[in-house]
DNA sequence: ACTTCTGTTTCTTCTGGCGAAACGCGGAGG
DNA sequence: CCTCCGCGTTTCGCCAGAAGAAACAGAAGT
């Protein structure tokens, strides 16, 4: 079975709906074409039918578009991750409690992780990634140590071709983004060391199935200073130990 | 602005994401075609469309298709419903924690309502509706309240032409239906006396926003057995309380 | 073996998706 | 005042591809 059954208006108008939902706040149709690059009047008929359908709202006054109650509702029935997230909950409130930081839990999809469920330190400076927020494989802990442990002819499925540093310590190269993934295996867990936002410390280790494949990852994040170097080897076993018992919890048989 | 600007395959393929999003559970591709009305080759591709954007996931051992993930992170991200829901949930934990029965916050879509919001009561017989699902206008306390305060021009919007009965109690006739949300209009608020639900009173009151219009409704919903004819006038004073308070801080002012 | 039901594929018709261009409006600037 | 620009909305005609009937393939049951 081969992509040979996209139906292109489909497809097209679920971009728009994309570029919607990722943005996160109300958009003009000249902002939206541009962004999906496509042409206003295309544009502007996939949204007139998106708002007839409740998928999205228009704001007549405004003149700006959102996200609409019909996929609001929908996305609260959805069972897509419950059963992942049920699971994980326990170990990640013990981790979060042992080092009052905060851990996220997450899945990829495609050259992005989504968070699926978090848990937050209770100090007022911490951690606060979106619930159902992306952000790129490649500049965050959680989305190394999972891509590490998949197969080497799958990394590309999930790492751009050209990589756009978030920060000044993200990478430049695919050659050190590969060092990275090869050095995250060896010891077991994936580092975000600025990568994703400055000032910030990430370390993440894959959650595998009952079927030793990769299902998610699960992160503990703190400011650098509250996770400097001495606090680092500490919190990198921890967070492998809860990968580990979550992994167990999913049916996996470590070898 | 009228809607020739429907697009027919994107409009069809949105019922297809509906009825996987409304019935909450993997379903075949003759369940969805069957209940979309659609021939088989038409909802295959734009399930295969919908899986190719992550709206739909595909299950190959199975052959089931349910909600994926993309669409449940837009849903978490969406900002729909946020500002009512903030709103109003102080005076619904009041009315709950004076009642401990189960507060209920909806809006309108069509000839439903959309669970918005709940504030649940602490017994173990409780009522629990799910956060985004829907019930008929029509059978609701939180229906009618909302549907009895719009002009009766606007009222065929939210009913249905033909009346499936929920239950005994149902209203069978549109006249007897439409007496009912007269009877509510002048009383204050809309009575669900297992119409919905065998066994299960509901009472609810509509929400007005700055400029006057039903904006929500906030319901009290409890078995018949704890809201009886002796219960029933203070639950309802309090409910329309509550919905003049949390319409008073949306900016409405009564006369 | 045959039947039934499922999902997948093929093929041809003609509908309507598509986008360039035009239109209408409001606001900003000269 | 006028002109320009940018926005969203509308028009028009071409041909790409959406559409669906029919066939195919496989699995399960009798």
């Amino acid at each position: 079975m081969t992509n040979d059954y996209i139906v292109k208006p489909v497809y097209k108008a679920l971009q728009v709906l994309l570029c919607l939902g990722e943005e996160r706040r109300e958009m003009a149709l000249s902002e939206i074409c541009y962004r999906v690059a496509m042409p206003k009047t295309t544009t502007f008929r996939y949204l007139q039918t998106l708002c007839a359908c409740g998928f999205v709202t228009h704001d007549p006054g405004t003149d700006l578009y959102r996200i609409g109650l019909r996929l609001w509702a929908i996305g609260q029935l959805a069972r897509e991750p419950l059963h992942l997230r049920e699971t994980a909950l326990p170990a990640m409130r013990e981790l979060r409690d042992r080092f009052n930081e905060t851990v996220n839990l997450g899945i990829l999809d495609g050259r992005d992780i989504v968070y699926l469920d978090m848990v937050e330190s209770r100090r007022s400076l911490r951690m606060q990634a979106q619930l159902g927020g992306r952000d790129p494989v490649y500049s965050t802990a959680l989305g190394k140590a999972m891509v590490a442990f998949l197969p080497e002819d799958r990394w590309p499925e999930h790492l751009p071709t050209r990589l756009t540093p978030r920060t000044d310590a993200s990478h430049t190269t695919l050659a050190s983004l590969r060092d990275d993934l090869r050095r995250t295996r060896e010891r077991g867990y994936g580092l975000d060391d600025g990568e994703n936002e400055e000032g910030v410390r990430c370390v993440g280790a894959p959650i595998f199935d009952q079927d030793g494949h990769v299902a998610a990852g699960v992160s503990l994040s703190a400011p650098a200073a509250r996770m400097n170097d001495r606090a680092l080897p500490e919190a990198a076993a921890s967070v492998i130990q809860t990968a580990l018992a979550i992994s167990c919890r999913l049916g996996y048989r470590p070898r």
